[in-house]
DNA sequence: CCGATATAGTTCAACTTTCAAGAATGAGTC
DNA sequence: GACTCATTCTTGAAAGTTGAACTATATCGG
């Protein structure tokens, strides 16, 4: 499959890099999952379902548009909801408008335990991260995170009308 | 829990730029584990098993050892194994100089799904990454990256030993 | 050699994620 | 309105992950 011809490897270099990005990425993700988990007892990804919905106007969200900003499956995003539900963190209510839909509420609990979990949430990021790179350093992991983003974003330029490019 | 002093913040900047890290990294390892569950039927972790394996001495490596290089816990990489072995991509082996020990070999039919897959991956890899990204900003990410993990070693400076420091 | 402790790897139960249906409602067309 | 198709969300089973308990072997200090 895929067309025969020899591909480009990777030079020493991008390589070096590769092995880098996959370790340092592997061991952030695993470090504030495992902060979270002790502290919070929930995984770094129900975490940010909370924080998302704790910015969201009147403390909620239509699922799908949630799934969507955290970037998982709407399957995903319903089991996930129903354990942070039995936690009391969150509410599900029904849309008016659209009888299908579903809205994510936070609760007041929910809000609490992100108000306790924050401080020390913000702490392990910053250890982690911006305690140990200079202000160009930010900067520059920033402009390099938007522009992978824009190769992989599935909502690129007519992404999904590729037949009219 | 944890100490009572405000935490301090992130900044506007900060925060976006942590946004567009959880953004890319999430979109890329959602992309690689998408492409190779495709092509090679496995997801990018197990790929990476098997990467390790075919550069080991003899194709193979104590289980500890493996589960190090991959980051992953025994436990994990026990049912990891189990299922590639089920797969014929790997064989355990028993280990003559500790008999608690096993090795996970690489078979023929391993290596030759990697060669099959190896041509797509760094494909998609480059696709996403080098070829969006400046010489410049490749260095950039190195050295951000390794700075990170410094940070996040589990293999720091005596950190098994904290109380010699 | 003995006993205590450490290490290698597996296994179990609980939990999470994925994938493929499926139920319900909405929207467009005639 | 009835038909068709799309959208929203849930469900259930299979697969994957976690953390703790467990088995077996090795190592250390007498």
């Amino acid at each position: 499959m895929g067309d025969m011809t020899e591909p480009r490897w990777l030079s020493d270099e991008e390589q070096h890099v590769w092995r880098a990005y996959l370790h340092a990425t592997t061991l952030l993700e695993d470090h504030l999952d495992r902060q979270l988990q002790r502290d919070a007892g929930m995984p770094h990804i129900y975490y940010g379902l909370l924080v998302q919905l704790s910015q969201a106007p009147r403390r909620r969200l239509r699922m799908t548009e949630l799934a969507k900003s955290a970037k998982i499956t709407r399957s995903r995003l319903s089991h996930a909801i129903a354990r942070l539900e039995k936690n009391g963190w969150v509410r599900r209510e029904t849309c008016a408008s659209d009888k299908r839909g579903q809205f994510a509420r936070l609760t007041d609990e929910g809000t609490e335990v992100l108000r306790q979990n924050a401080p020390g949430h913000v702490t392990a990021v910053r250890q982690a991260l911006f305690d140990r790179l200079s202000a160009e350093q930010v900067q520059q992991l920033g402009t390099i995170m938007r522009v992978m983003a824009e190769g992989l974003e599935p909502q690129g330029p007519d992404a999904d009308l590729p037949w009219l490019r």
